[in-house]
DNA sequence: TTGCTCCTCACGTCACGTGAGGTGGC
DNA sequence: TTGCTCCTCACGTCACGTGAGGTGGC
């Protein structure tokens, strides 16, 4: 079970399989070696990348914070969990401090969507108006004549698509 | 009120001021014109580019559509909304096509931070349990002993962070 | 006229994409 | 041994960042 170079490589996947279960392809994940984020476990004596198939979670959790909008370098800190226990791994304190750190962030992130549904929706329901009205609004303008008459405004989401 | 251009470029803004209304830079404006993305109304006889106010609006949605992910052409495309009406601009239809394929990517989005959130709360939950245990999960297992015998896998957003 | 703002190159950066040319592993 | 996978450069791209050197506008 072991091979020449004396390192089991049993339960270890060549860089070509862990992107097929990972989702990803070869580039992303040498790019990501380069900057520290994820390390394969071992090499082969002819330089051959050989991952844990457990580290798809690592790297999942690297995909998820970059839809947020992080930088890898962000998102290298904020998975390190600095702090290291007597083990060498990290400890539940640190572990909980990032999870924590995540879960702020997608809350804002959440919070922010559902504000701008709101809008949309707002502005599909003026649109409805619009529709039964015979003026236009205009990039020039921003405004029809029987809105700027009552003084509404027009939605802004309504006016970034009409000018 | 006119210029010796002849073009009356009041209630227009320059780029810097623009810039400042808009929350963006100067780079950032010169570029998403260079892609026709969002084009000055205007140009000074000397070259200065000159905004409407107005289209600090369009500038947003260029802006929020970004933070889904979307490429600045595939934006483009988006909100370029491309039937056009007798009166040059776009028609009712094609405002309200924008609007609600926005409003598709934003539903998706919420779904996919909700069940993020959902995970992180099991995985937290987890942690907790993990606190008043005296096994750690390491790197080259990830799972402890108890949970390896009773068949509970590890959180993958614990696993994410342990290895 | 002074000073602030604007102009156009043009090179740098981040997170990869995409070959070129060569070698490892079952 | 064959063929598929992997290796390391290294140049290209997208969406800007950041000067350099020069000119416009109130």
């Amino acid at each position: 079970m072991k091979n020449k170079t004396g390192f089991d490589h049993d339960h270890l996947l060549k860089i070509g399989d862990f992107a097929r279960l990972a989702g990803t392809n070869l580039r992303t994940l040498r790019y990501y070696e380069e900057l520290g984020l994820l390390c394969p476990a071992s090499r082969s004596a002819g330089g051959f990348r050989y991952y844990r198939s457990t580290d798809v979670n690592r790297l999942g959790m690297v995909q998820r914070l970059q839809e947020l909008g992080l930088t890898l370098e962000a998102i290298r800190e904020l998975m390190s969990a600095r702090e290291r226990g007597s083990n060498g791994g990290p400890t539940i304190a640190s572990v909980r401090h990032a999870l924590q750190a995540q879960d702020q962030l997608l809350a804002q992130r959440q919070a922010l969507l559902a504000g701008e549904r709101e809008r949309l929706a707002n502005a599909l329901e003026k649109l409805h108006e619009c529709a039964a009205c015979n003026h236009r609004p205009e990039a020039a303008n921003n405004f029809c004549e029987p809105c700027q008459l009552d003084g509404r405004a027009l939605p802004r989401d309504l006016s970034a698509l009409f000018s």
